[in-house]
DNA sequence: AAAATGTTTGACCATGTGGTCGGGATCACG
DNA sequence: CGTGATCCCGACCACATGGTCAAACATTTT
């Protein structure tokens, strides 16, 4: 079917989902147009549906890649593992995912904040599975006594509330500490992991 | 200059403004379209330009009115209280604003996603000073042992992630907890609740 | 070098979009 | 009533936008 990409074609595609996760994390998908996706790729609109059959494709296959990357962390939570360890590197995970990549967390809270018209289907299937899966565990921590009492579900979304408010916020965070109070990031970083410690201990 | 407003204007006003509130914070300022808000309004295109200048003007109105219901709550936080209830006073009441005014939390998460354009004086004027005064009050108290040691900044950082969460990823949250789980405030509420209490405990 | 394949773009099209205009409908008020 | 002010909208305009196409250009293969 579809043999080997050319080089010419690797380097496009990954420019134009480049340039499209730029213009679509700010704009959201109706906001954004392929002329504006063309110029930040450096090429012609008609090259770009050279590469992708429509704008609609290059978002879908923007979102494809991005919920498998999104949902890694969670998924790397081990249920054998020390209870409170295990959380705290999730939530430092996915804070260092906010930082490393703001424009997929903008990209993501942009579909949600329309309705999550176009993923919908994987919300309530893989990711609504996978959250199931864990609290169980995070429920089973807290039945031995192992962490502090707590709902399962809203930890998780406190989690993904605290870390992404730094990548979507970014620019409000930035105006409201000004330049003289460092780097955002590490004073979340070490006031998310004394939260938590404070409210999973036992 | 400009008189009362007859009975038609303030009717008309505000269903455009209720209107455009509903697409705009759906869709971002350049994805919504003047025919969706006069649709939504039950107006024709020309009639809403008769009442607003241009799209811009009906979004400036939007905001302008936005930034003091967004920040009351926080200026009610008082200085003379008892800090712990002060705190979970404010962030009940955020919470309860992401319940009834989901449509303001989204318009606002849209406005700064999109780099706050049209915002970012406010935010580094008005936010700022009332964010600086208000940790200001949140250190005094952690310096006087009467609530634990925190960086006020990101306390109050954690306090905007956490309530405007259930308002801007409502669908995301749904998805997840399913129907059977219960309304997600009520969740949200007793589950904050309990975090802040443990946290902020001396 | 020529043929075959892959890549690029200028010109173009249909539709959508923000905004205007002139005139008609409706209202407030004497 | 009547009449002036307010309110409403069909038709229209200029421009932006998603998408097409044929022809030119480049690259690989034989």
């Amino acid at each position: 079917m579809s043999p080997e990409p050319t080089r010419i074609q690797r380097r496009n595609r990954r420019a134009i989902l480049d340039a499209a996760l730029a213009v679509f994390s700010q704009h959201g998908f109706r906001g954004a147009t392929l002329d504006q996706i063309a110029a930040e790729a450096g090429l012609s609109k008609p090259n770009l549906l050279y590469y992708f059959p429509s704008k609609e494709a290059i978002h879908e296959t923007l979102l494809a890649g991005l919920l498998e990357t999104w949902l890694a962390p969670l998924r790397a939570l081990d249920a054998e593992g020390e209870p409170v360890e295990e959380l705290l590197g999730y939530v430092r995970r996915k804070l260092a995912m906010s930082r490393d990549f703001p424009c997929e967390s903008r990209l993501f809270a942009n579909e949600i904040l329309q309705g999550a018209p176009r993923i919908m289907p994987a919300l309530e299937g893989e990711l609504k599975s996978l959250v199931d899966e864990k609290a169980e565990v995070i429920a089973g921590w807290a039945a031995a006594g192992r962490i502090a009492d707590i709902d399962p579900y809203h930890l998780i979304f406190s989690i993904w509330a605290l870390t992404q408010h730094y990548a979507d916020f970014d620019v409000q965070v930035r105006a409201v500490l000004g330049t003289g109070r460092g780097d955002p990031f590490e004073g979340a970083d070490r006031y998310l992991v004394t939260l938590f410690t404070r409210m999973l201990r036992p």
